[in-house]
DNA sequence: TTGAAAGCGCTAACAC
DNA sequence: GTGTTAGCGCTTTCAA
């Protein structure tokens, strides 16, 4: 039976139609310019009429390129993750390149991903966001593939990485500011994030503290689960020693809500008797009227879109390159900047891990 | 120069390496029972010292399949749709998929998405979630192409459907139980998901007041945008006529706080003059104590790859399904369920849209 | 069982 | 300018 499966038109096809040769018919299809204005009509013509439409694997095996590009990510359990995605995305389809997203949500997950070498001969390049570099670096099949990292350092490659040390020095200064003299810095597990993360932002914080001549024992570090209900018992725990911490920083808005909702469990007034900031300022901390250190995520993502293409494109020439974003604070209420009216409605919505 | 650029092992010499012709390699690698053991002992031991690795690409060419699915969804605006992508994502690394992921946040990306023929050649099959399906249907270039919808219909693919009608029924008959009398439903701009889920949501919220024996007066019917902000000057509007309804139905979890601060500013208790329920159960709604109808998206998005898969490997064969997942009610506080304790801090985390 | 050879649809180097 | 041809690396008949 035929016609049910129409075949699809090929350049040969095309080039023996429009009585030409197949070199030129694929000239006519990558602009080039040495073809004959009436040829290239006919060309066209002839393409039109046929429906033809060239295959990107024939070409891809050809060229021994692929027009996409591999993202391996953690993003589906954060916000933040996501927005560098969009930031990706935004830009990819403005360059014209497909994205091969692979969700990450083990060290399995990842070790498979590699062992199975989903990633060599289908991408032209990768872009690694917030994976531990000891997770994969070394890994044989990506040694020739141009890499951009996001978030993360890996040997070699060019990282976009936004100022952790500066986010929590900011939010930290911006507490003492308040008059606070007791601080706590509420960061998150190290897995699946490079712990350079963690090690940054307490630099920060630590810096802050110094300059302002706290003592030792007024600086709580702790980590705890990344979710509300981490939050909330840590800062609990905290609450309940006999002089606890006035000041929070979180290494994330979702243990931001949490904590302030600890905070006025406890009786104490937010803003005024306890301070909360959160981290990356996601769309959760607008609603939440949490003030939280803002990183340029989206931006992020697409700069490393753009430094990929370069790599891409220069091959192996051009170092790696270091692009830091710089953090800034958005500031709400949760911090004790705003004015009653500002309060309204806060604090707190989230529930407590009972409802988990 | 040499030595820099390692060139990638090809079958041949692989088949030169052993002594065999490259079908042969060909069948050790395809698992083809045809072998030899003593040959494919040998093969497999030069694979390895040689370190093949199979050109994706030279294969797709050969065979005809890419080892790829796409989808095109514009997740990156809501949670739900994130949560579908999970699902997918999570079934792909189970069956080896790599998936080719489009964000929509414009008409007009579709458009061109589907104007550079992207999607054609490189993938095997295309899941499509939540798209009009004015804007896809009769896209030569996707004819032949397997396909899975998700909260959309196209004619000829199979279908995952949440039961929206059933949604709404459920939550505006739970409110209907709390006493409330006057009712409004909150949906959301058409653009970009398929108008049958609003009809439907419109369906299943009529139905329920009809079967109360609602007037007509009784019923607001309106669209906001699909924001916190969205939901907040509709719920306000609705409020200064003289008799507001105090039952609020809402297409989403986002527009539901806009809801609940309004009703919270407007001087009325939430949870027993004015209640509100959202829609999708995302984890917003968790946070802000709000009653939310549950959609299985994560359940529904394994389902989707799971019947393309099957599409894929079946071909022609198999007529198109509508699979259909039932909503369910997650109770929590906006409804006017909760104990004074669970209504805690609540009302309101929503400063409003001065914020955005 | 296995080798040889003919494609898959395209690009690019080379002649004319 | 344009046609011809030789690959890109693999799968798959078709003989042997």
């Amino acid at each position: 039976v035929q016609g049910s499966q129409t075949r699809n038109v090929t350049i040969r096809e095309v080039a023996r139609e429009a009585g030409v040769g197949v070199g030129t018919v694929s000239r006519v299809l990558s602009g080039s310019s040495k073809v004959g204005d009436a040829t290239r009509a006919n060309v066209m013509k002839v393409i039109e009429r046929l429906g033809y439409r060239p295959s990107r694997i024939a070409r891809s095996l050809a060229k021994g390129t692929t027009g996409a590009i591999g993202v391996v990510i953690p993003f589906f359990t954060q916000h933040y993750f996501l927005e560098i995605l969009r930031g990706i995305q935004t830009k990819a389809s403005e360059s014209d390149y497909s994205l091969v997203v692979h969700n990450m949500e083990s060290p399995e997950q990842l070790k498979s991903l590699l062992a199975a070498d989903v990633l060599r001969e289908r991408v032209d390049g990768l872009i690694v966001v917030a994976i531990d570099p000891a997770d994969i670096e070394g890994v044989p099949s990506l040694a020739s593939l141009p890499m951009v990292c996001v978030d993360t350092e890996l040997r070699g490659a060019t990282a976009i990485l936004p100022d952790h040390a500066a986010g929590t020095y900011l939010s930290t200064k911006h507490l003492i500011g308040h008059g606070h003299k007791r601080l706590a810095l509420i960061d998150r597990p190290q897995y699946p994030v490079s712990n350079t993360t963690i090690a940054l932002r307490r630099l920060g914080f630590l810096r802050a503290c110094r300059e302002a001549g706290l003592g030792d024992d007024d600086q709580v570090l702790e980590t705890a689960a990344y979710s509300p209900e981490g939050g909330y018992s840590s800062a609990n725990a905290m609450l309940e020693t006999p002089e606890p911490p006035t000041g929070f920083i979180c290494a994330s808005d979702v243990q931001a809500i949490g904590v302030m909702r600890a905070v006025a469990e406890a009786g104490r007034s937010l803003g005024t008797e306890a301070a909360v900031i959160g981290y990356h300022d996601v769309d959760l901390a607008q609603y939440a009227c949490a003030t939280s250190v803002h990183l340029p995520a989206f931006e992020m993502g697409s700069q490393a879109l753009e430094s990929l293409t370069k790599a891409i494109a220069g091959s192996s020439e051009g170092a790696p390159e270091r692009i830091v974003f710089h953090p800034s604070l958005t500031v709400r209420a949760s911090c004790g900047c705003a004015g009653e009216s500002r309060l309204f409605g806060w604090p707190g919505f989230y529930t407590g891990p009972k409802d988990a």
